[in-house]
DNA sequence: CTGTGTGCGTTCACTGTGTGAACGTAGGGT
DNA sequence: ACCCTACGTTCACACAGTGAACGCACACAG
């Protein structure tokens, strides 16, 4: 995860969609350690944007649940939109670095 | 710089065009420093891909030429082909990310 | 009512990578 | 003869991320 709030929004997409994931899932489902996910949610919770929640499961075991808050939801929908516009400009740019290595293949297999 | 392999390739790249540049001069130029710079000449050495020579500049003043050998330049191209390949790929991977995207900040809007 | 197993969040010693200030060297300028 | 500058090189340090180990809570079997 190349930023930091990348992680956050991924985190929280998966939080959304659903809540019941345990740190250990969601730390596979990110690809880091789960050590990092605990510092990662415990950021999201620090800022207001998640809360725990505990409650009995199906099988009637503790079980935690990490909610959206609404500034949560809020903050995710605007990451969302900065990291859109990011991927727009990474986009463009990947364009022109594809032409531009384009030529350079070519230039290459021509020596 | 996400894969070292990257790094070897920008910096076949700016010795190809130009030989001369000091290894800060080249830490300034991708993004890093000048010990990993240095450790990653050295790399660049070791895999015969480049050579180091002496020489006197303009100013009569000692200085070094980094030159790509043939199997410098060989490994330059094939690498790039590599790399274009790579962001063809991540191109495409990108495109697919923004469409999903933007239907997320859609959705988020609407919320 | 006790183990025993399982899955949870949490911790922290460790690792690996990158940094950039400091160093030795060599030449130019005064 | 003396500084000054620019070079490559080194290495103590910082920092982020890891994942094995831990304590705890609960379900279940004996």
């Amino acid at each position: 995860m190349a930023l930091n709030e990348d992680l956050q929004l991924q985190a929280l997409r998966l939080l959304q969609a659903d809540p019941a994931r345990s740190q250990r899932d969601l730390a596979k489902a990110l690809g880091i350690s789960v050590g990092r996910t605990n510092y990662c949610l415990r950021a999201l919770l620090d800022r207001g944007w998640i809360k725990i929640q505990n409650f009995r499961n199906s099988r009637n075991k503790r079980a935690y649940l990490y909610l959206l808050t609404p500034q949560g939801i809020d903050a995710k929908a605007r990451i969302a939109a900065r990291f859109l516009q990011r991927k727009e400009a990474e986009y463009a740019a990947l364009q022109a670095e594809i032409a531009r290595l384009r030529a350079e293949v070519k230039a290459d297999a021509e020596t």
